[in-house]
DNA sequence: AGATTGATCTTGACGCCGTTCAGATAGGTG
DNA sequence: CACCTATCTGAACGGCGTCAAGATCAATCT
């Protein structure tokens, strides 16, 4: 019976399961948080053995590395979107520290998967990489133009980095309830982020990248 | 036979479990690193059954927390101790900045504890609170001496706020080898750390707190 | 077509984890 | 002294990551 009802679901042995796992363990992210994130649950939620993940990925930490392949991937179209959201270029490097933050806070498990990658392997998170078209090029071309060709590389360079520590930190701390006053005394969440990226000289286009 | 031989070691029943644990886990830390850092382990570690911890402490993460804890205190003289290597006032934020990386590269499994048990619970880390003779009032204060009395305080505190972002952020990332070769061009660790800290703005003296 | 092959998946097991509970132990108090 | 209570142990539970052995099945070869 059923001879090729392959409208979508079910193709192969199991499927491409590879894939199904990896959304299988977004769903449970977003909807059960980091520490629910399992294995043995992945496996469950994708309808399969818990050894079946096995044969397609080495171990949990190639799973979760899959995963944060994907949010990186995420962030990065989200940081690219703040070309068209910014008035002009000074302002661009606050719509791409905003959209980076407000990623952040809309994926909070997510996020956490993606850093928590990169730290067990000592080892920069992709979205930071050099790679042509990665989000570190587009933060670090956006302050190249910004600051003119006068500044020396190694000053672009370190800005890049230091703009990306403070939105990292930014996003790990911008949750935590102790700041709830201070949001609403601003305006809000999207306010408050304002105002703390404001602080941060780079984040400004009038003052950046003062040598 | 041994009557109170009492010097330190055995006073009751085990000793004072309690310390003994928190300094057991942080001498996992140290030696084997967050990933090794089970319940069990520290109970091994101190020489009790896995169960022992259990009237210490109601379950794992309080553990975690007193070890957290032990760590602020720790990063907090620390940045206090800033204030002696600090020139003057203007130099003194970048001190307290180069102390907090310096900490946390020194001590990184004991910062990835401390800063985990806050974002579990969505808190901030005791350090940050805003207490008396918390470091969270030491770098506040710094600021409002810099930027002086015509700053309006909201300022005052996201620039707190937003430092604290960056250095938590650069301590998170300092440590990621693909910033090798930019630290051996800077000059060492150090002088990697200042270069980033240097580029934001709040960290220097001649422009903090533009508002 | 039928046999073979190799990838995919399951079953069952191992050791470790966090946690609980009944019972042993022993200091402090009457 | 006997009792009480805090402390600690031993054994157990379910869940975890992982692995080895066997079942299943698409694809390939003859």
């Amino acid at each position: 019976m059923r001879e090729a009802a392959a409208v979508e679901p079910r193709p192969y042995h199991h499927g491409d399961l590879r894939r199904a796992l990896v959304e299988a363990a977004r769903r449970i992210l977003e909807s059960e948080g980091p520490t629910a994130l399992s294995l043995r649950a992945v496996a469950r939620e994708a309808g399969v053995s818990p050894a079946a993940p096995y044969h397609h990925f080495k171990d949990k930490g190639e799973l979760l590395d899959a995963v944060a392949h994907v949010g990186w991937d995420m962030l990065g179209e989200s940081m690219n979107g703040a070309k068209e959201r910014a008035a002009d270029l000074g302002a661009l490097m606050t719509e791409i520290g905003v959209s980076y933050v407000q990623f952040s806070q809309q994926h909070p498990a997510l996020y956490r998967v993606m850093y928590d990658c990169s730290r067990d392997k000592d080892e920069l998170p992709e979205g930071m990489q050099d790679n042509e078209d990665s989000a570190y090029c587009l933060v670090r071309e956006t302050f190249r133009k910004v600051a003119g060709p006068e500044v020396p590389i190694v000053d672009i360079e370190l800005a890049t980095i230091a703009a990306w520590c403070a939105a990292h930190g930014l996003a790990e701390m911008s949750t935590f309830k102790q700041f709830d006053g201070l949001k609403i005394g601003l305006g809000g969440e999207e306010a408050f982020l304002r105002g703390v990226l404001g602080h941060l000289g780079m984040f400004q286009a009038s003052k950046s990248i003062k040598v």
